[in-house]
DNA sequence: GTCTATACACCGATAGAC
DNA sequence: GTCTATCGGTGTATAGAC
């Protein structure tokens, strides 16, 4: 597109020795977040609300109190710091999905995990961070849903990367579960299934649309009751949905071998 | 985000003394499109290859040899260019799942239709017209694909007033082939569908990833044979997966009426 | 090391001349 | 219908202040 270098550019701080390092002598410094953690905060808020495309680095500049050329400086590009928005959140899901895998399986020894199980680690654990922090688990559901179908080429590699060791993992487990179904079945499946959870979650601000949910703080009780009872009914009407997809006889054409063509 | 009046103008050509209305006194002038066509072609071309975002009016009136106001003056923004592009191939493909559902009906008489069927009119008449022009059938795919999820609001909307009267149809004959699940979850299980469909799709070039397929025209009859396969391979796959989760047990919640706090 | 000011090339839109 | 000129917006790059 950009004829002009459009190398990767990875600049910024050289990040072993970041900002952040000089501060601290006091303690009293800390009420104070350095201009990166400000920006990052931000930067998810507007992107949430607004989308990666609609929210230009001068709004967010602008509302957190820092120059424009901050971004480029701590970041060194727009895209690095959707990045690093996304990897903040993300880290927290699929690290909680590695644990919830290691629990089922140290439960069960060397016996394969039902399937019904392994969706609900994988799945289950997405949706289950969303409903149990009410404040910000929406947005960044929200935020999610649209990272996941996002069109740009940055973001999808960004996201194969991020994805990739948990992706590993849950394959293994569901090839141990389902040893008569092919492997390149279940990979097909798997795919179908982040697709759909990924517009359900994405789609038509399907959340607001049920609980009458909207943006402000969602101190009302029955606000956070109704969104937690929205989330339950979601997820458990998708992971049945998965489920009877998973299970669902296989295809006519045969296939435990690709067939090739000489 | 824009202060400045984000108002829907419908600008351009009045419609009904659209361009086009002077020329043709002889023939031979055929041969010439007329500029907005040639804007319609080059610009579907490009957002096939780049995305919305990142295909400028300037490349696109460049491409086409058109200056760059022609965009704005037969279309009134880029917003509408994009609408009208996706209107061509939308059309071509909402036409043909109303006419298969006709179809299907019509030999059926007053019987209710196997789900089955009723999924492959909707998902397999998208794939089979990609399958059949695979020149430009695989391109038009992809982008319908991206399009599915975007997450512009404007593309969103207008999505679902395009798809309205065909959802609209093949809801009511799922309700009727499955009158002893509740409607709301057939909506629910139908918006997953939708979702594995959309990122099967567009997912990582799939197309490309599996028949080794090229932006290049695909005069090869290898291509185009290996093309087909993979799509058939695709649709039977899909298929199989959305009828197993449409055809899942019911989540435990019961849920006949919708319960209502008072 | 941090942050500012400023310049740059590109974007979509549009008023007005031809 | 078409084209030029121009406007306010965007992301990015860099020189230099502290």
């Amino acid at each position: 597109m950009n004829d002009t270098a459009r190398t990767l550019r990875r600049r910024g701080p050289s990040r072993t020795t970041a900002p952040r390092a000089r501060v601290r002598q006091g303690a009293a410094r800390e009420a104070t977040p350095i201009t990166r953690e400000r920006l990052l905060d931000v930067a998810e808020r507007l992107f949430v609300q607004h989308g990666f495309e609609a929210t230009s680095l001068r709004k967010i500049t602008a509302e957190a109190g820092a120059n424009l050329a901050a971004v480029n400086y701590h970041f060194g590009s727009k895209e690095s710091l959707v990045q690093e928005v996304l990897k903040r959140g993300l880290d927290r899901v699929n690290q909680e999905r590695l644990r919830a895998l290691d629990a089922l399986e140290h439960a069960a020894g060397t016996k394969p995990l039902k399937p019904s199980k392994i969706l609900e680690a994988f799945f289950g654990t997405l949706l289950r961070i969303a409903k149990d922090d009410p404040q910000t688990g929406p947005t960044f559901l929200k935020l999610l849903g649209r990272t996941m179908t996002e069109p740009a080429d940055f973001i999808r590699a960004f996201l194969a990367d991020e994805y990739h060791q948990v992706l590993e993992r849950y394959k293994t487990a569901l090839f141990k579960a389902l040893p008569d179904v092919p492997r390149s079945e279940i990979i097909w499946r798997f795919h179908f299934m982040l697709g759909a959870t990924a517009y359900a979650i994405a789609g038509t601000d399907i959340l607001r649309l049920i609980t009458g949910w909207d943006e402000t703080d969602g101190k009302s009780p029955t606000h956070a009751q109704q969104h937690a009872s929205a989330i339950d009914q979601l997820t458990e009407r998708l992971l049945q949905f998965l489920i009877g997809g998973l299970r669902a006889p296989l295809p006519q054409f045969i296939e435990p071998s690709e067939r090739k063509t000489p």
